[in-house]
DNA sequence: CATGAATGAGTCTTCATTCAT
DNA sequence: GATGAATGAAGACTCATTCAT
């Protein structure tokens, strides 16, 4: 018999950064359910399967643990958008229809919006999470957008080629859709599909051999 | 006849209404300044001048005080936009040029803007004022506004007629400055006014008369 | 009836002094028993037949518990030694063998030998207490302990003059007696009084007419 | 042959007693410089050069530790006070003196200084250790002390003769000077040799030829 | 033997809420 | 009504000790 029977004895001794993010996983999940202030760190623990003290070996408090976690989140999505932006070849509009694609399926649709609802909350609070986003996140993700809009504004595509100057209003619908998932799908469905493609349509004037 | 002079009187015993105000003033400020959970009763008994008992005669706890403060910001707003939008004189742009005026003075540059971000991060917890809001605030605004837009298109003036099917469109661009302030202000400024500017002069065709 | 019932009442709202008195009594036997490390904040309010939160009200920790309580210890020890030292009708002698006297009594014969214990095994780690004891006990203990010394040289009553630069030496047998006291007396039994005695007349030369 | 040279094994499976030892002078530097509670297994580990398991590979518990260590400083110094006294050849007055000059050399001028204040701080929470000291320490050096005395005073050179029945008083400016040492040379320097000079004068009488 | 990840009991401290005055 | 002392449940964090590797 092999001594990593892998099934049973994976309680203990995990690889540390599967461990590390196992706990990251499990705190992800519990700052979304309740926010950060309700959530303690032994409901961390034990959604992670593992006790109390293991979470500080690997963390050295509760606010290093939202850090870590806000910091990791950013990447994937920057990466995407990236690619996305970087191939000149693409029209402008697909371009941001594309973002908003990317929107719906990678966040709206995920358990991530609510990290992002969590970062909208707790942002102010942690200085260098708001200053990590702010230089690592938006100003990147801004600069791309601002060249694509400046790229549709001299191609004569946009409705107004001021939005160039503007680019944060391209995310506003997102953000304005996290917010209202968060609190009002129950009493009331928004159909975020159908509002990111009116607020395309208003951007963007329509395409050669497009209806309107 | 003893020793209190009128002076004192006036600290002890107030109107109950005008007591209930202050604590929530006071309530209003810190919830601002710290978020919920960071706020202790003590600081807000203190910040209203009187004792932590007190706040109790007032409020059964510190959920009620977050729900009337957030039941209580509501109705002001919601009464100058009603106000607004009633008039089917004036024209739909200068409506929501007149809601983004409002926004930004009523909102965007007070206190509010904080409460608002408080909304947003706390709302989900409290399915009271969830609830409330989407009742009282957005159901009635999103009417009131799509009554607007559908006027709009049918007058010619939108850019595309079928915003009107998406009112919260127009709540957008005023949540990502609140939020935008609330993070990002101290890194980079937002020029709100620009903002709403180019935001309405996309959803708008330009009236007559005026420069594209 | 008489609402200050006196009796059963006690438990609530006693006076802030003697609450405080209280805590610090109740920390002073757990400290002393137990040592600072040992003893546990909620044990402390057991004895003072409080709630834990209630010491909290009037110490703003564990630390300030034994500072004040190493503060406390000092004055009234301090008063009684000056009173002796003033007179300077009274023999040098009388007023050391008083001294010792005094030691017996009032630090030996009571829990207060134990705090002095603890003054020696923690003073080293509160910094605050152990400039506070030299500064107000010390210093001032030590300039007394001089100057009835010199003139007890002056008056050819000690065996070696020099003692007089090196007061000190009088306290030596009193913190032997106590660190004994807490060690070894269950071992072996300490006589103090013999001890301070014999110390004395190493110290003296016999008084005129004085036996051998 | 591998890669492991004799240097890296050199870092592990050390001669037991040799590991021991390092172990023992790490938690003596630890406990003499934090005191007992406030030191860490792992910290003792860390400068024993070992991981936190190993402390327990020779060691029990962290009690363990600290009676090993009592009792290990005892020997050395029972050892050479114990060589002092045995020549009857020797003054006593030069044993009382050679006593002292061995405390200032090898206890007040060393890190051992810290540890005797150990001993006297937690030593009463080590019934163990207090049991062995008086067993093994003090029972075999009062006697020596009273033997010497005792000579001493049969030869008339005490001042008083009654010294002999309380060696205790020897050893108290040597636990006055530890005490201050620990304490109060921050703030006011004690000169020990002077100390000792001066109690060893008022002691004995001048020898012949000496000067009082 | 040696390691150090994992454990969880233990402790300080905070703060919403109560209630005697 | 108003007060603020008192309560005690709750939660972050520590660290001696164990044990799988």
């Amino acid at each position: 018999m092999d001594s990593h029977t892998m099934a049973e004895k994976a309680r203990k001794r995990r690889d540390p950064e599967e461990r590390r993010a196992e706990i990251l996983a499990a705190a992800f999940s519990l700052f979304s359910e309740r926010g950060f202030a309700a959530t303690r760190i032994e409901d961390i623990a034990t959604r992670a399967g593992i006790a109390k003290g293991t979470v500080y070996l690997h963390f050295p408090d509760k606010e290093a643990l939202f850090t870590s976690l806000a910091a990791g989140m950013a990447s994937p999505i920057l990466a995407r958008m990236s690619a996305m932006t970087a191939s000149d070849a693409m029209a402008p509009k697909t371009i941001i229809a594309g973002l908003y694609a990317l929107a719906e399926s990678e966040i709206l649709g995920t358990d991530r919006r609510h990290m992002l609802r969590l970062l909208i909350s707790e942002g102010q609070f942690f200085p260098v999470v708001a200053e990590f986003y702010h230089r690592n996140v938006l100003s990147v993700g801004l600069g791309m957008l601002r060249q694509v809009l400046q790229r549709a504004a001299e191609r004569g595509e946009l409705r107004n080629p001021a939005l160039a100057a503007m680019p944060q209003l391209i995310f506003a619908p997102i953000l304005m859709s996290v917010i209202w998932k968060s609190l009002f799908e129950p009493y009331e469905h928004l159909d975020t599909k159908a509002l990111f493609e009116t607020f395309l349509e208003t951007l963007f004037l329509p395409s050669e051999g497009e209806d309107s």
